[in-house]
Formats: C-alpha cells, sequence, structure tokens
RNA sequence: GGGCUCAUAGCUCAGUCGGUUAGAGCGCACGCCUGAUAAGCGUGAGGUCGGUGGUUCGAGUCCACUUGAGCCCA
C-alpha cells in the first residue's frame, strides 16, 4: 500500500530524494507545459550578480519569489520564469582588478582593454554554480537553463533598441554631472564607493567677504570648506523664506542669516537693516578673482531651499562645477559654468597664481591672497567627515564631469501617474519612499566612463552631427567594415566608425562611454526576448509584470529603472504588483556583515533544517517588508511546529491506513454518514482553503501560512487525537471508513494547500498517499490544481459549536488543574453556562475530553455564581458620556440576580447618577458571573463552568481501571511488543488492585489486548507500579 | 541634515471600526497525557502597549511632540 513513513525529523535528507524526483522526470517543466493556452500571469526576475556569493537575504527574496508563481501555476496561470544574470558594472572591474593586482584606469589600459573585458566575462561567472546550486536547492523554480544574460549581443542590442527609441524623442543630452571623482585614478566613484571611504578631517573653513556692488564697505559673508572652489565662484545662494540682517560691525557692514549673525561674528555689532533672503536676490557682487571672463549674467545672489541655517552664515558660496546643489541652482539661473580645476585635480593655467597645483594644496595659498586683499573675514578649522578614494586614499573631489543623461524631469508626470497604477506591498512605498523619490526626480546620469559595460551607442562627427545607432544591422549599414559576429563591447565596438549622412565623412566616432549597468537590468521586460528582434508576441504577452519581488534597497535601484524604462518606452509601469522585501537582520538585530562575523551561511540551515523549513520560516515569521532577526533556532522552531506537526499526522494516518490495508479509491465521502468530528474539520477545511486563497491571491503570505498552521495544529491536537480510537476498531465498520477518508481527504488537500510554500513535504506527502493507489493521478502535487474551497463542506455554525467545546474543555482542564485532580480521574459533572445552546452532540464530546459523567447546561448560574452588572459602554457611552464612570460605580452596588429578574418581567434598571435619573435596558448592561464557594469555578468573558470534584467509590474505582490499563499500555510499549500482540497479564502483591481487576477483567483485557488476566507472575516484562498509592507488581507475557 | 519604517510579556510576533479582562509561540515554573512517544497537552508567573501631551465618555489603536533603532538619501 503506503510506503512506511520515518518519524524521523530529518527533512533534509529526504528533501533530496525530492530534487532527484523533480530533476529526472522534469517536473518543472511539465509544470509550465501542462498550463499551455491556460491565461499568462507574468513574473520578473530581478537578476543577481553573479560575482558575489548568494547569502541568507537572497534565500528570502527566492522563496518569496518563488510561492507566487508556483500558486498561480497551480491556479492554472502559464507562467514562464526566465532567470537572469546581470553581469555589468563597476563592481565587476573591481573584482577584476584586485585579480590582477592593478589599480586605477591608466593601469587597466596598459593592461589592454580586449584581455581586460575577457576576464570581466569569466569573473562575472564566478559564483555562477553556487547561486544554481543554492536556488535549486531552495526549490526555486525558474528557467536556468536559458536565461538572460545582461552581455550578450542580443541582450545589447535590445537595450541599443531602447536607447535610440530615447533620443528619438529627444529625451538624451548631454551635460554636466557633478560627481565623487578621484583625481589620481581618473574616475568618478559609485555611492557605494564612496560611502566605503569617509576619515574624520579637519579642513580650513573660511568666512569669505564679497563685496556688494555700489555700496561702500558692504560685504555678502559667505561660508565654505573648499576654498579651492572660490576662483569658480559665479553666485551666492541665500535661502529666500529666512531673515537676514545687514550689520555694522567695527566700520564695515555685514550681510548675513540674522540666526547665525551672533555665532559668526566675534565683536559687537549693530543691526541696521532685517530683510527676507527674498529680497536680496539679483544683488550684485563683484567678483574675487578674475581669471575667467564669463558669458553670462554672474556675480549676484540667488536663492534656493538647500540653504540651511544650521551652520555657515545662511549664504553659500556658489560654484556650479563643484557641487550638486551648486549646478541645480547654476542650471536654473542659468549661470556660466566655470571649470578651473583640470581631470587630475589641478589648477588650469588661468589660474595663474596656483597654476599646476593640486587644489587642495592650494587651500592655504589661497587663504592668504585674500586675507591680503582684506577679503577674509575669518579662518578655522572644520572636522567633518569626507570621503577619500578607497583605493589610493587621495581626498575625492566633487567635480563636474561631461555626462549623457535622459531627462527623467520631463516624464515626471508620468512616472508618477504609472507609479499609482502599481499595487505596492507594504503600500507606504508607493506614497512614502518611493513616490518622494519620484516627486525628487533628477535626469539620469546614464553614462560611465568605463570599460565592461553596454557600450553608449552614439556616434559623433566632427561636423557636429550625432547618430544614436539601434541595431546591429543599423550598425553594419552606416559602417564600413564591420565584422560579421561583430561584439558589441569595448574595444571592439569603438574601431567601428561611421558614415556621416549629414558631411559624408566616414569617420564618425562612437562616444567613449559606456552605461550605466542599472539600465541594462531596467530594460530586461523586453531585452530578456530580444525584443524588438525576436519574440514579439510573447513580449506582448508578458509586459507589464504582474509580479516581481525584491528588497527595500531596489527603491532607486530596480524599482526605478523598470519604471523609468516602461515609463519611458511604453508610457506604462513594467509591474502590477511588487513585494517589497525588508533586511535579513542576525538574532540580535544587527545588520549582516563580514566584517563583524555574523554571516549565516545559507548552506549550515539547509543543509541541517532544510529547505522547507527555511521556506516556512521566512513565511510565517512575520510580514516579508519588515527586518526579520534570523536565527538558526528560529528556523528549527518553524521546522518542529508546523512541519513536525504535519509530518507525525501523516505518519500516524499511513500507519494504521497500512494495518488496515486501507484503499481509499474503494469509498467515497459521504456527509450524511459522517461524525461530527469529520464534518468539523472538513468545515474547517474548505473554510481554511477560502483563507489561503484570498490571501495569495492579494499576496498576503503570512496571513495565508499562519492560517495553515493554525490548521494544521488543529487537525493534529485536535481531530487527530480524538479520533484515534476510532482508527482501532475492529474490521472496517462505517465510522472507521469515515474517519480514514476523512483525514485521507484534509491530508492530500493540505499538501496541495501548502504545496507553494513548502513544496518538498508536501511532495513526499502526495505521492505517498495519492500516487500510490491511483495511477491515472497527476505525477507531482505541483502538477495539481489548486484546491478549491466548497461552501457545500462549510459550516459556520457547526464551527462556532466546535469552537465552545474547545473553550469548555481548557475551562474544564483550568478546573482540573485547580483541583488537582487528573483527567484519568472520572467526575461526575460539569456545570457550563454559555449563554448559547450546544448541541448533545458537541456535549458528548465535552464529557469525553474532560473525563466527567455529564455535562450540564445551565442558565440557572444562581446556583454556583455572583452575578455583577457593568455598562455596556458602546451604547452607554454615547448616551451618558462623561457620566459613564459613575454609572459603572453605581452599578457594583446594585443586585445582579434582581436586576437580572427585573429585565425578564421587562422592567428598565434605573439609577439615580449624580442627579440625573439613568435607565438602562437589558442591551446597555453586560452581565457577568463570578465564583461561587464549594465548586471549582473558572470562567472566560462570558463562559462559565463548575467542576463537581466529589468522588464516590463507583468513579474511584473507575480511576483505578483507566490508571491500571494505562501502566500497561506502557509496558506493552516498554517490553517492545507490536500494537497488534496478544497478551497474558499477570499481577500480584496489592489485594486492592487484586478486587478491582477481578470486577473489571473483561473491560481492562479487550483494552490492553489480553487474553487471559492471572494472579501470580511467569516468566516476561514485569514491573512494580505504585497506582494511587497502591503498590502492585505486573508481569505481561506475549502470546 | 532630509525622507521612510519600526517600538506591545525575557525573546519572536498578532492585535479588525477607538469599547469592557491586550493575545499567540518560544523560554521559564508546575502539572498532565501516552497504541503519533527522542513527540504531545494544560495551567501559571510574566505588560507603565518606548515617553510626554492632546482629541474623546473611553486610546495599544487617532493627532502633535519626543526618545531609541533600522533603512534609503545627502
Amino acid at each position: 500500500m503506503y510506503q512506511k513513513v520515518s518519524t524521523s525529523l530529518d527533512f533534509a535528507q529526504r528533501e533530496q530524494k525530492i530534487l532527484e524526483f523533480w530533476k529526472q522526470n522534469r517536473i518543472f517543466e511539465k509544470s509550465i507545459k501542462i498550463r499551455e493556452g491556460g491565461p499568462t500571469f507574468t513574473f520578473y526576475d530581478g537578476p543577481p550578480t553573479a560575482n558575489g556569493k548568494p547569502h541568507i537575504g537572497h534565500i528570502l527574496t527566492r522563496v518569496i519569489k518563488d510561492i507566487i508563481p508556483r500558486y498561480k501555476t497551480m491556479k492554472g496561470y502559464k507562467v514562464l520564469r526566465k532567470a537572469g544574470w546581470d553581469t555589468h558594472g563597476l563592481p565587476v572591474e573591481l573584482e577584476v582588478e584586485k585579480e590582477l593586482g592593478i589599480n586605477g584606469k591608466p593601469e587597466i589600459e596598459k593592461y589592454g582593454i580586449e584581455p581586460f573585458i575577457n576576464r570581466c566575462k569569466q569573473s562575472v561567472w564566478k559564483y555562477k554554480q553556487e547561486w544554481e546550486k543554492m536556488s535549486e536547492r531552495v526549490a526555486y523554480w525558474a528557467d536556468m537553463e536559458n536565461p538572460y544574460v545582461t552581455y550578450y549581443n542580443e541582450y545589447i542590442e535590445s537595450v541599443w533598441w531602447a536607447l535610440k527609441k530615447i533620443w528619438e524623442k529627444g529625451l538624451l543630452y548631454k551635460g554636466h554631472k557633478v560627481v565623487p571623482y578621484c583625481p589620481r585614478c581618473g574616475t568618478s566613484l559609485s555611492s557605494h564607493e564612496v560611502a566605503q571611504g569617509y576619515k574624520e578631517v579637519k579642513d580650513p573653513s573660511i568666512y569669505v567677504k564679497f563685496k556688494v556692488k555700489g555700496q561702500d564697505n558692504t560685504f555678502l559673508m559667505a561660508w565654505t570648506t573648499t576654498p579651492w572652489t572660490l576662483p569658480s565662484n559665479v553666485a551666492l545662494t541665500v535661502n529666500g523664506n529666512e531673515t537676514y540682517v545687514k550689520v555694522k560691525c567695527g566700520d564695515e557692514i555685514y550681510i548675513l542669516a540674522e540666526t547665525l549673525a551672533p555665532t559668526v561674528l566675534k565683536e559687537e555689532y549693530e543691526v541696521l537693516e532685517r530683510m527676507k533672503g527674498a529680497d536680496l536676490v539679483g544683488m550684485e557682487y563683484e567678483p574675487l578673482f578674475d581669471f575667467v571672463k564669463v558669458d553670462r549674467k554672474a556675480y549676484y545672489v540667488v536663492a534656493d531651499d538647500f540653504v540651511m541655517l544650521t551652520e555657515g552664515t545662511g549664504i553659500v558660496h556658489t560654484a556650479p562645477a563643484f557641487g550638486e546643489d551648486d549646478a541645480k541652482v547654476g542650471k536654473q539661473y542659468n549661470l556660466p559654468f566655470v571649470q578651473l580645476v583640470d581631470s587630475e585635480g589641478k589648477f588650469v593655467d588661468a589660474v595663474k597664481p596656483w597654476k599646476g597645483m593640486f587644489v587642495k594644496d592650494a587651500d592655504p595659498e589661497i587663504i592668504k591672497h585674500l586675507e591680503q586683499r582684506n577679503l577674509v573675514y575669518a579662518v578655522m578649522e572644520y572636522e567633518h567627515s569626507y570621503p577619500f578614494c578607497w583605493r589610493c586614499d587621495t581626498p575625492l573631489l566633487y567635480y563636474a564631469r561631461d555626462t549623457w543623461f535622459i531627462k527623467m524631469t520631463v516624464v515626471k508626470e508620468q512616472l508618477l501617474k504609472n507609479n499609482r497604477q502599481i499595487n505596492w506591498l507594504p503600500e507606504h512605498i508607493r506614497d512614502g519612499r518611493f513616490g518622494n523619490f519620484l516627486e525628487n526626480v533628477v535626469d539620469w546620469g546614464l553614462s560611465r566612463e568605463r570599460y565592461w559595460g553596454t557600450p553608449l551607442p552614439i556616434w559623433e562627427c566632427e561636423c557636429g552631427y550625432r547618430h544614436v545607432v539601434g541595431s546591429i544591422a543599423e550598425l553594419k549599414e552606416m559602417g564600413k567594415d564591420v565584422p560579421d559576429d561583430i561584439e558589441l563591447h569595448k574595444p571592439y565596438i569603438d574601431r567601428v566608425f561611421l558614415k556621416c549622412p549629414v558631411c559624408g565623412n566616414d569617420r564618425m566616432k562612437r562616444v567613449p562611454e559606456v552605461i550605466d549597468c542599472w539600465f541594462d537590468s531596467g530594460s530586461m521586460p523586453f531585452a530578456q526576448w530580444h525584443y524588438p528582434f525576436e519574440n514579439q508576441e510573447l513580449f506582448k504577452e508578458n509586459f507589464p509584470a504582474d509580479f516581481i519581488s525584491e528588497a527595500i534597497d531596489q527603491t532607486r535601484g530596480w524599482f526605478y529603472t523598470l519604471l523609468a524604462i516602461s515609463t519611458l518606452l511604453f508610457d506604462q509601469p513594467a509591474y502590477k504588483n511588487v513585494i517589497v522585501l525588508g533586511l535579513v537582520l542576525d538574532k540580535d538585530g544587527q545588520k549582516m556583515s563580514k566584517h563583524k562575523g555574523n554571516v549565516v551561511d545559507p548552506w549550515v540551515v539547509l543543509d541541517r533544517q532544510g529547505a522547507d523549513a527555511v521556506r516556512w520560516y521566512f513565511y510565517i515569521s512575520s510580514a516579508p517588508w519588515l527586518p526579520s532577526r534570523f536565527s538558526e533556532e528560529a528556523v528549527s522552531e518553524a521546522q518542529r511546529k508546523f512541519m513536525g506537526t504535519l509530518w507525525n499526522t501523516y505518519a500516524f494516518f499511513v500507519l494504521y491506513a497500512n494495518i488496515d490495508q486501507f484503499d481509499p479509491t474503494k469509498y467515497a465521502l459521504e456527509y450524511d454518514k459522517l461524525s461530527v468530528m469529520d464534518r468539523w474539520i472538513l468545515s474547517r477545511l474548505h473554510s481554511l482553503i477560502a483563507v489561503v486563497d484570498g490571501n495569495l491571491s492579494n499576496y498576503r503570505i503570512t496571513e495565508a501560512a499562519r492560517a495553515i498552521q493554525d490548521f494544521v495544529d488543529d487537525l493534529s491536537n485536535w481531530y487527530v487525537r480524538r479520533s484515534r480510537e476510532r482508527f482501532w476498531q475492529k474490521g472496517m465498520p462505517q465510522d472507521k471508513i469515515n474517519a480514514y477518508m476523512t483525514l485521507y481527504t484534509v491530508l492530500v488537500e493540505l499538501a496541495k494547500l501548502a504545496a507553494p510554500f513548502v513544496p518538498f513535504i508536501t511532495e513526499e506527502i502526495y505521492c505517498n498517499l495519492v500516487k500510490s493507489v491511483r495511477s491515472d493521478a497527476p505525477e507531482s502535487v505541483h502538477l495539481c490544481d489548486y484546491p478549491q474551497s466548497d461552501p457545500k463542506w462549510i459550516d459556520k455554525e457547526l464551527e462556532q459549536n466546535m469552537d465552545m467545546v474547545l473553550k469548555l474543555v481548557s475551562l474544564g482542564r483550568a478546573c482540573r488543574n485547580a483541583a488537582n485532580v487528573k483527567v484519568r480521574q472520572p467526575l461526575k459533572a460539569l456545570y457550563a453556562k454559555l449563554g448559547s445552546s450546544l448541541p448533545e452532540s458537541f456535549i458528548e464530546l465535552v464529557k469525553d475530553e474532560l473525563n466527567v459523567k455529564e455535562v450540564v447546561l445551565t442558565d440557572d448560574i444562581d446556583r454556583f455564581t455572583v452575578v455583577t452588572i457593568k455598562p455596556q459602554l458602546k451604547t452607554v457611552g454615547p448616551k451618558y458620556g462623561k457620566l459613564v464612570p459613575k454609572i459603572s460605580e453605581a452599578l457594583k452596588a446594585v443586585d445582579g440576580k434582581k436586576a437580572l429578574e427585573d429585565f425578564e418581567n421587562g422592567r428598565p434598571l434605573v439609577l439615580t447618577v449624580d442627579g440625573t435619573t439613568v435607565e438602562l435596558t437589558r442591551d446597555d448592561v453586560l452581565i457577568e458571573t463570578g465564583h461561587m464557594e464549594g465548586l471549582v469555578v473558572e470562567s472566560e468573558h462570558d463562559i462559565t463552568v463548575a467542576l463537581d470534584t466529589n468522588l464516590t467509590p463507583e468513579l474511584i474505582e473507575e480511576g483505578f481501571v483507566r490508571e491500571i490499563v494505562s501502566k500497561v499500555q506502557n509496558m506493552r510499549k516498554e517490553a517492545g511488543f507490536e500494537v497488534t500482540d496478544r497478551i497474558v497479564l499477570y499481577y500480584r502483591d496489592n489485594d486492592r488492585i487484586a478486587g478491582i481487576i477481578e470486577r473489571n477483567k473483561g473491560a481492562i483485557a479487550e483494552e490492553v489486548l489480553a487474553q487471559e488476566i492471572l494472579e501470580g507472575s511467569a516468566e516476561g516484562y514485569t514491573k512494580e507500579w505504585n497506582i494511587n498509592d497502591e503498590r502492585v507488581t505486573f508481569t505481561v507475557v506475549k502470546k
């Protein structure tokens, strides 16, 4: 029949076999194939970079990504899942530089670009296997055999197509961008690199006096920590909303922010005038230097909100070539662009006194020079953190470089509009972090002065004409001698010269830059299919994505670039639903990092607890967008709690089904024949299916997982526990069939329901329970249809009644605990007040579970309770407002039982509180019952139970019988007998026990499968017991 | 410095529309059960719901401020 099920909790080992099964039978491929013709559900896989090892956070990403497509597949959708690799970019170059032991652009050029990019190409795959192994192990199902790779020609060609489209819309332009720049390495640095190199340093900071034109002895006071940018000054910026003052200080008059004047000015001063920053705008001043002649209006006051009054003077020296804020204001006011520093960080010739000098070294000279001209108010040291090149320790310069931009500012409204169509989980990202980012969108600095990336397909002619190439065909058409197998990378592509369609010159040259690799990954919706050159239908069918998911750090990364590019090209979002994942922290809530040594190796848990356990942990622990604290213990707990329980239940079924050779195909579930327990668990099952399905379809994974876990707990610890005896009945009566069929049905449906969450354990359960008896069933649980909730099976009233049973049982146990009477001792009666009725069949359950002879439902609570009356705040609150606390107080003095009687007879309760007459009806009060003396009473909300603990000789004897049976059963187990073995039982050394056994021989013999029960002893398993203070010796002998 | 998020039992987390006694799991203590057994169940102790102020008859829940933590950006 079924394969024997080991009760061992070594799931990891069993998972290996399932992996093998999937691989050999190509289950993943089949899961897509069988949905051919079904509706399309599109998932985009954000490409990981394969030149770093996967860590535990990536497992979270993978398991969240995996569950939704699995679910949708079982719901009948065709879900293509192309894996991808992000392969371009600076990190790859840096990795190769490290391998080669070289440093910086000049050394790369010396090494040779061609061999260099070849090394890059290899380096990208360094951890590919590691990634594939991890993905496979956690059952991340994606097409890894035909992944998209961002460095392949086809991919790049699609990216070129996109860039050309953007160019044709007039949205691609060349401008300046202020970037952190290392003058020694000759390269700009990414923000990530900059963040690595901050150091606390002391820089000179000076208050500089800018002489106001046409006003004697009047100066605008500005503050700067980079004196070397002063020669490039073109304006001063104030905050238009702040208050500024003109003050007299000695012989001179200064203008600065009012609140900062006391800190800046050392001497006494007199305020001459007060004005808003806005009033200063347009005021002209004399430039500090005359190294350049500007071609536009300059040297006047402008205003912008970035100016803050936390330090300095409220007047900011502005040099558009050397600061992002400066550049922004420069653009806004059309200020001239003065750049007096060359690419090595040295002053250009025009700056005669300091030409050729490294700018930072020139700082003291500049200060001295200005001091001599009496243009410095004060010099100080300023301690701050300043970025240095992480490679060579040179201070970085914020420095404007030629950069190609995409005019994102032009499409801002579309971005916002498209963003509103996206369902963000959690919701706040949409208007919060992401929405804010879009509100402040800036043009996309697209170009990188590097080597390993998609080449920017712009060719320039000496005549000034620029051409953007959008395909390989176009390249071949316009270029001469383009090799047939041209690789779209530096340096090959730079050898291609185009013929200029304007002037006929055939030396059009490509610009040297490559593009931001984020543009690559944002292009994946079409580039993964080599659209529009191939797969036009496929693309249209799979755009936009229904679902994507990545970690929160992708807000400005992939989430943005996908939306940006799809907005530019198609004016719609690239994805409809997105789950934003939180960070995975260590168990103390610390970020995992190499130097802290707290990085969890995914393989430790995958090998020990297994993939299902890790998956379940991530689903159940908390909402995926909250940062989660990961620890091995937490995974073990998830494993024990959920998988252990499910597995035990399944093992229980198989154990008995095998004994009985139970074949579910020979029977049917017939509702009319089922017991209350069966109907209940089936109702619970169908309610559960509705909850899980509803939650998953709304991407509420945690809620769905928690519902499943609760169900499994109910199944094991109530349904199975209560039903155990039904499986031990002789033969195959209807009640046993019902029990088998019910548990079988529940387990099979549960396996399907949980399959997207824990694909291994559910596969194993499914295969053993279904495939072994039905040869025509789908060969894998993952090829099944997702269960559907059938309202026919749902009986809410039944579920409520069972909830009541569970509450009564829990209260009854509490009573027993309080009275210190164990469950094996039968008791006479339990009195219960429910406030509602409970059908007899449910009462039977309570009786049996609590081992009491009768359960008496009674509203006649007088017998064992006191009644207190409290106000129903919902109704009394609005009516009497502030009087409520006093009404509560007054009600304490009311005789509850009498009030109840009055309510019965339709009389309201009338009180006088603070001189006001308060009239309360039955609906205005809550009636609670308190303890009574004599019986053991427990209550919870409006349910009260009282347990009668008085014992009669009959009850005591019955308790002894149960004890004896229990001890003998224990001995059978300890002696290693099979469940079905027959025995002979011997007893000796206790007359009282002997009497009890003699009087109850039949019942005991039946329970413990004894052929005979004899006084005395024999060769066999013998043990002495203390039963309720009676010493007795038993021997069991197998027959 | 700006933006966003979070803060509830020793730990990990629920907490619906503002409503009466704020829940669960783990851990701890005590007990129970035992033909699922290297499991399972129950009970108990454990809470200033980060703090202050406000709105309200009533605030864990709404508002303002504040403290701390995390993330993103500068």
